[in-house]
DNA sequence: AGACTAACGTAATCAATGT
DNA sequence: ACATTGATTACGTTAGTCT
């Protein structure tokens, strides 16, 4: 446990009050929907996750992570089962357009990100209220800033596969 | 206590965009 | 061509909810 580490924005994470969004519960007609898709295609691109989303009135985000999520737990199942999965069929839907961050928003965000490399959904509401950029946006940014950007003096990953430190 | 699963992490990769 | 960087994937972990 230790970790009385110091006051560095390199902070484990866990360690700080890291505060995650709060966890919502999917109505039975939700998951009804949902299961729907994902049998029709377990790869939506942005335009059919964004039409559901609107079409079971929840956040596009939240949908691009059940997806996520449901791939797992089908592919862990086929897998379990010896059973083939049958990935990508049909043509390739399109990705959500790619965000241009101004140069403006990218200070901002490093500015936050040399403080705090692992904001939790409080700090990344503020962030996108102050860039005027998407708060699943603002996630990624951050994601994609910590794979490319790793923490001065090979900083400990977070949690997964850390060394336990006795 | 344990199952289930949304939220979240990394690593690798795809892909748009500018030079 | 190539560098940069946003978006997506597989897969593992963390933590909230329910039984």
């Amino acid at each position: 446990m230790a970790l009385p580490t110091p006051s560095d924005g390199t902070l484990p994470a866990e360690a700080r009050g890291r505060g995650r969004r709060r966890r919502l519960a999917w109505t039975p007609s939700q998951s009804q929907a949902l299961r729907a898709c994902f049998e029709r295609n377990p790869y939506p691109g942005i335009a059919t996750r964004e039409r559901l989303a609107q079409a079971i009135g929840a956040p596009e985000p939240r949908v691009q992570i059940w997806f996520q999520n449901e791939r797992s737990r089908q592919l862990r199942q086929h897998r379990r089962e010896s059973r083939p999965w049958p990935g990508r069929r049909g043509p390739q839907e399109g990705r959500r357009k790619r965000t241009s961050v101004t140069p403006s928003q990218t200070a901002l965000l490093l500015r936050a990100f040399e403080k705090d490399r692992f904001p939790g959904i409080a700090t990344r509401e503020g962030l996108a209220r102050e860039t005027g950029l998407p708060e699943s946006r603002i996630h990624v940014w951050f994601q994609n800033r910590r794979a490319r950007h790793p923490a001065p003096g090979g900083r400990a990953p977070a949690h997964a596969g850390g060394p336990c430190n006795s």
